[in-house]
DNA sequence: ACTATGCCCTGGGTGC
DNA sequence: TGCACCCAGGGCATAG
């Protein structure tokens, strides 16, 4: 599942190769109609076609292409999508939902086997942002912003990480990751832990969303970098789908839970409520 | 404003 | 081998 560190090390492999390039042609496939949220299908393809792409951006988990027509092309990948650059005579694989031809002979295919990737157009990339918090790795989530987030919430630490609003960016890979660094038990809930505790989860949301990027993120399943290639950070997890093996840390078990509805892993020696 | 739940979607894994 | 289930979960809508 693309989280920060998988978008950005699309949108890094993505920026060179999409910049300065115009779309030729757009073709959304039978069946993955509902890749476009807003405007019909053949709306879309028909509004990207001809633009030029000036920038590409990403908060949180979405990428951001600014076009030059001044309208922002948001996407976003959630569970099984990637986005990946190739010659346009390249043989769609399996899971293709959409691919955009660019004017130099190479193509951008979108792949998404469940099919829940989303595409739309907007006036103001910030109007699109408007659910969405500061950026995990931006200034503006500080830590006096988590402590202020986390104070106003009862539910599990691990559900406020997850929700966009509070660390947009932030995934159920880091955010276990984030409290196993952080020696904190996921179910803990936010406003009971102390000044301390939560300025070393957000030292610790820093480091594992920047050691994932340096090892271009996390392939568990079916995340995949703009070129196609894996990444290298899921042999370096601590607990993520580490249940049953001993933690790295302590000795300890780790064993997976259910919290906020999603898989959740820790270390039962280490991780204190 | 927060919290909990269901929905979307489909391949892969499990149990019989 | 076949087949019916169950699981994975990001973001959104909805209800409380």
């Amino acid at each position: 599942m693309p989280e920060l560190p998988e978008v950005e090390t699309i949108r890094r492999d993505l920026a060179p190769l999409l910049v300065g390039r115009s779309i030729a042609r757009v073709r959304i496939h039978p069946g993955a109609e509902r890749l476009a949220v807003t405007d019909a299908p053949r709306e879309l393809e028909r509004a990207l076609t001809g633009r030029r792409v000036d920038a590409l951006d990403r908060h949180g988990k979405y990428l951001l292409a600014r076009l030059d027509d001044g309208r922002t092309w948001v996407m976003h990948l959630r569970m099984t999508g990637s986005l990946v650059h190739t010659a346009a005579d390249t043989t769609a694989a399996r899971f293709e939902r959409a691919r955009v031809d660019l004017d130099d002979g190479n193509s951008l295919r979108l792949n998404d086997m469940r099919k829940f990737a989303t595409w739309h157009l907007v006036a103001e990339a910030r109007e699109a942002m408007r659910r969405t918090g500061p950026d995990a790795l931006s200034d503006e989530f500080s830590v006096a912003w988590l402590r202020a987030a986390l104070a106003r919430r009862s539910a599990p630490v691990k559900a406020a990480l997850l929700d966009q609003k509070v660390a947009a960016g932030v995934g159920n890979i880091y955010a276990d990751e984030a409290c196993w660094i952080a020696g904190i038990d996921p179910r803990t809930p936010a406003d009971e832990l102390g000044p301390r505790r939560v300025a070393r989860l957000h030292a610790a949301i820093r480091e594992t969303l920047e050691q994932s990027l340096g090892d271009r993120g996390s392939s568990f399943s079916d995340y995949r970098d703009g070129l196609g290639a894996e990444g290298l950070h899921h042999v370096n997890v601590h607990v993520f789908r580490r249940e049953g093996q001993a933690c790295g840390r302590c000795g300890g078990t780790v064993v997976k839970t259910r919290v906020a509805a999603r898989g959740t892993h820790f270390c039962r020696g280490c991780q204190r409520r």
